[in-house]
This record gives structure tokens, C-alpha cells and sequence, in this order.
DNA sequence: CGCCATGGCATGAAAACCCATTGTAACCCG
DNA sequence: CGGGTTACAATGGGTTTTCATGCCATGGCG
């Protein structure tokens, strides 16, 4: 597989009382050239407390691979439940919202506790997907590289945070 | 891999008031020659206090290259981190930016500082990606050979400075 | 009848776009 | 070989468009 379009770049927006935040500009463009949706589908990520996101049409393509993944692993029953995990993780928890005209979407209450989004919501593209963080958090988490947080302190700054 | 179309040469631009900058009209033409893309992709360096730059398409192609070292590593949990780790790098501490009809990208703010880079961009071809410093800094940098160094030193000269 | 969710509108800032100017390098023609 | 001319590159400035975001209007539901 080798997707055409990708997620790239990094902003930090605001999320208003209501809940609602701007998806950036060059995201949605993205998402549109993939497919037709204006939509957007969040799932909490696997291993950060964080969103993850991605277009209707890249769903599908997940499967896919996580079919793949299982036929590799044969027919070893720890991996079948395995992955059925992760698939139920895949399409049950997760949430498609569509953005409107100003390209806004509301996320979800629940996906927001999840993902831990307060009142700012850092957008980070990681190629196929992009990610949403609360950036506090995204500050404090061990895992991340140096390079990234510097960029998340330069998007704070730039807020004059 | 092998790319056709490769990066050389140098030159010396100016940056104006608003953060634009000529991207040389020879390194223009590889990234058109490479892809459809009238956009580059700007980083900051691994080693260096500088950008390195390169076109969408190149970008794919680091995607893919990525997964297929991820799916020989089977599921491993660690492996997966890591993963995470160097697609964030790749595509979430990078910027990709139009050059317009005069061939002009705006360098953006952030990508400006982590880059150093003032009123003047020093432009280097290395092959499969372009360079630009700051050329005070290149002068100053004790890791880049005499050669090149008179290389910028020429450039400098050629504009008066 | 009031409240809350949702979609549309208004604003200010930033970025993309367009045109004009200048310098330089390639080209042509005598 | 030289002089003139043309083409293109780099840069400055001004104008229009887009974006993020606050605010308001609308409508369904309690």
C-alpha cells in the first residue's frame, strides 16, 4: 500500500466552549484529496492518551492490514485474540464527525476525555493519520522525542502561552 | 532506491520582510522533474543548525520505507513505539510550503528559527535533498569543510557582503 | 416558553496571488 | 568578436483570498 496523500505538519488551536475546534486548513486538504468525505474519524490512540485521526477511506485500509497481520501470526489462538481486540479498538471505539463549512468539528465528550483535550488541541500528521493532543500532556510524556516538544513549545509561544 | 533527478549546486538568496525566498530556479526544476509537486517539504536538519528541504514525493517514498522496516518487526510493542517516534519526526516536525509563480516560499516562522536562518539563505544540493543555512553559521561551523566554506565566502562576495 | 445544539455570518490576521522592476545571462546578428 | 536584444531569474510591493475563531440566528426538544 503506499498512500498518495499524507498528513504533515503541526498546529495548535483552540476548542471553544461548545467543544468545537478548527481542523486545520492543510489537513482538510488532505482528507478531501483521499476521498470525498468531509469527515473525520477519531479513535483514542493505542498507546499515547491522545486522538488519533483519519478519513473514512483510510478505515478501510486499516482492516486490511490488520487482516494481514493476522494471517502472518497463523493460527496461534493468542493472536486471535489479539486480534480481535484490536479490532473491536478499530471500529467500535471509535467516532466519525463530520466538519462544517468553517471546518470545524465537535469532538465528541467522551473522545475527549479519552484523548485528554482540554480547552487547546495540538494537530500533529504522522503520514497516514494525525493525532490530536492536549499539548500539556504532549509536554510531559516521556516517549516524545525532544525535536517534537520544542515545536509544541514554539505553538504555545506563538499563542503567547 | 535511486533517484533520477538529483540536487547540486548552491546559491545565495535573499529573505525579505515577509520570510520569503527564492528557491533557485535549478533546484526548482529537479522537484518538478521528480513529481507534479510545486511545493517543497522543509525539516530541520539532524546534525546541523539548517533545513533541509526536499519534495513531496521524496517524502512518500520515506513513508514507505518506514512501514516496510515496521512490518518485518512483526507486533512488537517496543518496535511500535518507535515506529510512532520516527513518523512524528518525519511528517508531524515538518512543514510543507507552495512556491508561488516566481518560485517564493514563505519560510515559516518556526521552521525560520529552529533553522537559524536571517536575511540571507545559503542554498546546497547534496543529491537527494537540498540545504539551507544561515551563512554565518556555515562559516562558524567547524564540521563543514574548507572547500565548501569558500564556496559560500564566493557567494557572499558575489553580492557585495 | 426557555434552553441547548447546530449552522451560518463577521472579523482580524496571515498567507497566497499578481504585477512591476532590475539585474544578469543567454542568444543572435552583423 | 562585439553590441544589442531578448528571456528569465530574483526581489519589492500591493491586493485579494483564506483561515481561525468569536458571535449571532435558527430550530428542535424538553
Amino acid at each position: 500500500m503506499a498512500l498518495e496523500h499524507l498528513f504533515q505538519g503541526s498546529a495548535l488551536n483552540a476548542v471553544d466552549a461548545k467543544g468545537r475546534v478548527s481542523v486545520p486548513a492543510f489537513l482538510r486538504q488532505v482528507i478531501e484529496r483521499r476521498g470525498e468525505a468531509r469527515n473525520i474519524v477519531l479513535a483514542k490512540h493505542d498507546h499515547f492518551t491522545a486522538l488519533s485521526a483519519y478519513d473514512p477511506a483510510y478505515a478501510a485500509l486499516k482492516h486490511s492490514k490488520l487482516e494481514r497481520l493476522l494471517e502472518k501470526q497463523e493460527t496461534d489462538p493468542a493472536a486471535e485474540l489479539e486480534y480481535a481486540r484490536r479490532t473491536m479498538m478499530a471500529f467500535g471505539a471509535t467516532e466519525e464527525v463530520p466538519y462544517d463549512s468553517s471546518g470545524r468539528v465537535i469532538i465528541p465528550p467522551m473522545m475527549r476525555r479519552k484523548g485528554g483535550i482540554e480547552d487547546l488541541a495540538l494537530f500533529i500528521g504522522v503520514g497516514e493519520t494525525f493525532q490530536l493532543w492536549n499539548p500539556k500532556l504532549f509536554l510531559a510524556d516521556p516517549n516524545i522525542p525532544d525535536d517534537m516538544k520544542d515545536i509544541a513549545r514554539f505553538r504555545l509561544e506563538e499563542r503567547g502561552l
